[in-house]
DNA sequence: AAGAGATCCAACCGCTTCCAC
DNA sequence: GGTGGAAGCGGTTGGATCTCT
């Protein structure tokens, strides 16, 4: 005997694009009764769409709140950073932009987003992102300079610099992934400390050599090797994600020369 | 002006997860 | 624990629109 859901499957769903007749019979009837089991829904607001069908438009068009039209630059800002976090974990991206569906953010990413970050990456001209003539070194940086400071790139507090006290407070950790790509390639890769930030991202034993301020990591620590590739990969996005997770700018992450980096070696782990 | 190709975006599809029974 | 239905999610599609030649 078939089911009465099966039966119902049965049944002819129109499909395709809403009219807006449609639209208003959804909305009249969700604002009167609520939102509830969907495809009692389409039944009783007297639409022949399946429940996920109505779903998706309540979602995704007529849901209040929402918001139309053109992506703001600092709603992409965010959506790269995110996506750097989180990769297409798109309803997750929606919950930090207000007002927008994870649908839409993915569209915007697939149609817009993704080819200008391929063409940065082609091009090589990530320095055009990072901005990095224009923002000064942070190894430079005293506290009160107000260009730094009121370009909200030490927004958070957590400038790895302060000279306060007279001596330079480095990070306890610098990612080689911070490192322009050209840097990345003369960086001597012998340092048995060069780890991936994945790798230190799950990396318990790693993370509390680090928080224990032993400095180094133990002779002979295992890791991983930062693979070249993967840097070159992900590292536009990595920088966006560290910008969210560090409180850290776009100038903080990039400036570091190598020299600088071979200075810090004894005192600091590149990750 | 018209046709071809590119782009955009709403909607669909299939899979997974959750939850009630 | 197993099952089935609903909800949620991400990938994909298809048609409308735009742009280029």
């Amino acid at each position: 005997m078939r089911s009465k859901s099966s039966e119902n499957a049965k049944l002819k769903h129109k499909k395709g694009l809403w009219s807006p007749d449609e639209d208003q019979k959804l909305r009249d009837y969700i604002l009167n009764h609520g939102l509830g089991c969907w495809s009692a829904v389409s039944t009783h607001a007297g639409l022949q769409r399946n429940g996920k069908s109505c779903r998706l438009r309540w979602i995704n068009y007529l849901r209040p709140g929402l918001k139309r039209g053109i992506f703001t630059r600092h709603e992409e800002e965010i959506i790269l950073t995110l996506h750097g976090m989180l990769g297409n974990k798109w309803s997750q991206m929606s919950q930090h932009l207000p007002g927008r569906t994870d649908n839409e953010i993915k569209n915007h990413w697939h149609s817009y987003m993704k080819k200008k970050v391929e063409n940065l990456e082609n091009t090589k001209s990530r320095a055009v992102f990072l901005d990095t003539q224009k923002i000064p070194s942070p190894l430079n940086y005293t506290r009160g300079d107000s260009s730094l400071e009121s370009s909200g790139h030490l927004e958070g507090s957590s400038t790895p610099y302060s000279e306060a006290d007279g001596s330079r407070k480095l990070p306890k950790i610098i990612f080689a992934d911070w490192l322009a790509l050209d840097q990345f390639r003369n960086f001597d890769t012998s340092y048995r400390s060069l780890v991936s930030r994945n790798t230190y991202r799950y990396s318990s034993d790693l993370q509390k050599s680090v928080m224990n301020g032993s400095g180094q990591l133990n002779e002979g620590s295992s890791y991983g090797l930062v693979d070249h590739q993967d840097v070159e990969n992900d590292l536009y996005d990595l920088i966006c994600a560290d910008k969210m997770c560090q409180n850290l700018s776009y100038s903080d992450v990039s400036l570091y020369s190598c020299d600088d980096l071979a200075s810090l070696t004894q005192d600091f782990f590149i990750c």
